[in-house]
DNA sequence: GTGATCCGCTTACGGTGTAAATGCGTACCG
DNA sequence: CGGTACGCATTTACACCGTAAGCGGATCAC
């Protein structure tokens, strides 16, 4: 019935078939609900119905599916419709809405996020967490179409790389710190190390625990944009 | 004889013995060298002379030896005669110094920085790298008896930490690109991927592969002290 | 001497990544 | 329609992993 429908060779029978592109997708979603630690080729290959060894006929080893999901998931930014390839409102609004754009893809997979801020770049300036060659390229073009100099659009690059890397690191880490203990089984009584030999940790204890992780994002934002403008 | 040398219980004796220190000791060495995938407690007992299982006496588990080892590495930094634990010469010496510091733990264990930064901490306001409660204190105190507010200490405890590791987990991680591939076995030809479609990159490759990770640290560090001071 | 204690070793088990051979379902070809 | 080739999931196998449990010899207190 609908085996002709489309021309390029899609199979969509009942029998089970896999793809590269669903197994890198699962693998992306078993690490957003049970983490790295629980991610083997066994686990993963019963999520889709399948023997381990099967899943090797489309990734060549585990190293080699962690580098796929870190990718699959950094594609999203290309489907984000409020990043934009070119800067059709200024740079800052390019960077802004960049910055944004991975900010919401930590935020949507905090487990995975420290993978695509530690697995070994393919050459060494291609920096976390913006890896792929095509925004990179992107980055760069927006930059020099903006009056940017060629050291000042490197410079550019690596400045806010470094600034997107430790803030949301930091964030999703933060977030995976308050979940981690498996079912807060114990959530009141004495967990909580003492404290008195550290008086201004213990003072500040609320405030340390506040979550400021926005606000402080828009600020050094906003910061490091009025950095760069001083390159121009 | 020398028994009584020493009140507490040190045991000089030529009999091999092992101790909780010379294994995080040694983990660290072993990961500097070897990397941290190949830590296994078989190896890291091979390397002391001793079986696998008798690590189990002195480490709970796997987990608890890599947390023993970031710990074990981070303290360095109380043994850097640069390093100030309180501000003789004003904040912004104390956290240049600081700065500094930690630097040169990143730099001179490249392949154990990724483990400082990722480690999940034990509450969510202990951040990497700085992740001990002694100098998160006195990073607060040195603040706070610098003229501080009790909510800038802690906004300028964030703003180091995120400026820190962002640009010593980039650094590193730069650092082992460029050993990574196993002996540089082919290191002319093909090994570059075909750059045409990314014209910018192409032509900035030659700049994207200087390594101006000193200046820029610098410049960040100089830049973050500036927006400190904005909040005295 | 004699018992207790410490501490490294041995053994064992379930799990992991993955190389190699196996076998089944489908698609093409006569 | 019958055969055959092939694509791909499975089965089997192996070396290695973290670690639970019990053993046994050296060391210590008395």
């Amino acid at each position: 019935m609908s085996d002709s429908e489309s021309a390029v060779e899609t199979r969509p029978q009942g029998r089970r078939r896999l793809e590269r592109r669903m197994i890198l997708d699962a693998g992306a979603a078993f690490i957003d609900e049970h983490g790295l630690r629980q991610l083997s080729m066994r686990q993963l290959g019963a999520q889709l119905g399948v023997e381990a060894m099967s899943l090797y006929r489309y990734v060549p080893s585990r190293e080699d599916l962690l580098d796929g999901i870190v990718e699959v998931v950094l594609d999203e930014l290309s489907d984000d419709p409020d990043v934009h390839r070119v800067p059709t409102d200024g740079w800052q609004d390019y960077l802004v809405r960049l910055a944004h754009g991975l900010r919401r893809i930590a935020l949507a997979h905090p487990l995975v996020f420290p993978l695509v801020a530690t697995r070994p770049p393919e050459a060494p300036w291609i920096r976390p967490p913006l890896r792929s060659l095509r925004w990179i390229d992107s980055f760069l073009a927006a930059l020099k179409g903006s009056g940017f100099g060629d050291e000042a659009a490197v410079a550019a690059y690596r400045a806010f790389s470094s600034f997107l890397l430790g803030h949301l690191l930091l964030e999703v880490e933060a977030m995976g710190a308050e979940i981690s203990p498996v079912s807060t089984s114990e959530p009141s009584s004495e967990t909580s190390t003492d404290l008195s030999e550290y008086p201004h940790v213990e003072r500040l204890q609320e405030q340390l625990s506040e979550d400021r992780s926005a606000q402080e994002f828009e600020e050094s934002l906003e910061n490091l944009l009025e950095r760069l403008a001083t390159l121009l």
